[in-house]
DNA sequence: ATAATTTCTTGACTTAAGTCAAGGAACTTC
DNA sequence: GAAGTTCCTTGACTTAAGTCAAGAAATTAT
């Protein structure tokens, strides 16, 4: 596996972007895919009033334009640095011309996009759920490590993350305090302390 | 493509199943993936309190198990078919065998993932508009032909779909109301005829 | 056809969530 | 470190959605 990944930074070109810099926009050909190495993007659509809606937050690690990448031709939403950031750029004739070469890389990508289509399944479930409070507790427990006691980082502000779990910001806030004043969490800034992860499960439960 | 889906199709061993037989159970270790290619089949999850909540319903040309494949061991649902129902099963090794012949089936399981992921991130974007009459709205307009006049047949039972969509029948049984009385649309059972695909889409921006 | 389920709709009511407006906290910038 | 943003929280109020209960409508079974 450590070789399959070798052979893919192999096919990979290295791109710097400074921060706010845009890695690409909506409507732009999109002629391969992204591989974060180092800084944070900011993945974004442009909602009907003109407004940014945040889609996704990547960190290093984090792949983008996957999906894409095997099906359709221009990318439906932006990319921007938000700090400083170093990416890998896969162009799409070389991946196929490497897979061809070299089954396993297609393996690799297989393994990926099967990988996505699991997180956005467990997303689904999340948004599915009735209530803000649930969400948002479906939400905490499917970002935090799991043991019984742990803490959630929120990469986000709170409007988008808001976005994220369909309600609005002021909402968002009420069910904070309200889970906190439970004794379940505790908020400090944009660090979420789980106090009890088996006790907070329950809950979803109700 | 033809080839590639014949060359595909020749790895299926070919499945019948029963009105009301499973196709597998939740648990289940997941050694293949499955195409449909007559009948219905329904796939659904068991909720806490034990009641089936349905994941999707899939009909002849739609693919099962895909993502699961290629991560992990264990189905995390139900399928069962709906109505006397034939599939093709297609073996993981096999699968993973005929790759490394031949890469053009890769491709196509990488084009078939890629699709799934936007088909699920079109259902993400659709949870997360905040009133069930924008969901109710989008759903329509993302399951119609387009055509200015068209008409959606709902596979599910009202149920369901509202679960689908995060809310409860008789909400849903509000807002197609609400939307009928409107003019924009025609409900006749399960079918919904869509008066003026345009109109209905601007009511997405208010 | 008739009866028996099951599914869908409607009404009255309760609860959750969105809106608007204001103030406070936390960053930036100079 | 003060001024200016931007972001977050809170309160009062409105609107949307969920709950419970009853009755229609549509299926399925007899």
């Amino acid at each position: 596996m450590v070789n399959i990944e070798r052979a893919i930074k192999d096919i990979g070109r290295l791109k710097k972007y400074r921060k706010d810099e845009l890695l690409f926009s909506a409507q732009q050909k999109a002629d391969g895919l992204y591989y974060v190495q180092s800084g944070e993007i900011r993945v974004f659509k442009m909602d009907e009033q003109g407004r940014e809606v945040e889609v996704v937050r990547l960190e290093p690690g984090d792949f983008l334009g996957e999906a894409i990448l095997f099906v359709s031709s221009v990318f439906p939403f932006f990319a921007q640095a938000v700090k400083d950031s170093q990416v890998l750029f896969f162009n799409k004739n070389k991946i196929f011309k490497k897979i061809d070469e070299e089954p396993s890389i297609a393996k690799f990508f297989l393994n990926l996009l099967a990988r996505k289509c699991i997180i956005l399944n467990r997303r689904i479930e999340t948004l599915g759920l009735q209530t803000v409070r649930k969400r948002l507790i479906q939400y905490l427990l499917l970002n935090c490590s799991g043991e019984q006691q742990c803490t959630v980082e929120l990469k986000t502000k709170k409007v988008e993350l808001a976005k994220i779990m369909g309600t609005i910001s002021e909402t968002l806030s009420r069910n904070l305090k309200q889970i906190q004043d439970e004794g379940l969490i505790e908020v400090e800034g944009n660090k979420i302390h789980i106090k009890d992860c088996l006790k907070l499960r329950l809950e979803l439960l109700s």
